[in-house]
DNA sequence: ATATAATGTCAAATATATATTACATCATGT
DNA sequence: ACATGATGTAATATATATTTGACATTATAT
């Protein structure tokens, strides 16, 4: 999986840490570092959470053109 | 959960059974089922897939107003 | 130089998404 | 009435998302 550098600059646009944005979420810190490394795949339902935190839509934050999928 | 009826209906529009949706998207048929009834929460990439499959963006089939998460 | 906050990462445990098999129901066609 | 395809659902098994706790690193500030 490919990094999300556009979560990490919507939460910094806002000015908000990972362990603000795992509050605002409901998961930890860990969760959200590795969705933005890449290392693991959120639910839809997680997503949709961090979207409301951040202001953002779905596919502002999580779609991907292409690239890597492999589920 | 609540039902993914934009999901189904996208489906049908495509004139698509669950079958084939889930052979497109590398899934069982279980798991469309399941994804359509609201009885789990996909991982963001199936949710991908499967928007890459019916032409539609996650927005358009994954974005809920409010209602209910609890993840 | 030292303290502190933020981040990256790892290991072990738990929760849950997904697969597989199977069966029941509903619709459509013959 | 029977066959067939599509759908809804349940049980068990497996893969993986997520938690927790801990530690290292980087940046920032004092």
């Amino acid at each position: 999986m490919s990094k999300n550098l556009k979560l990490k600059a919507a939460r910094a646009e806002r000015d908000m840490t990972q362990k603000a944005l795992a509050d605002a979420a409901g998961v930890s810190r860990q969760t959200i570092n590795a969705i933005e490394q890449g290392e693991y795949n959120p639910t839809i339902k997680l997503c949709l959470t961090i979207c409301r935190a951040l202001g953002r839509t779905l596919d502002e934050l999580f779609w991907e053109d292409e690239e890597n999928e492999s589920l």
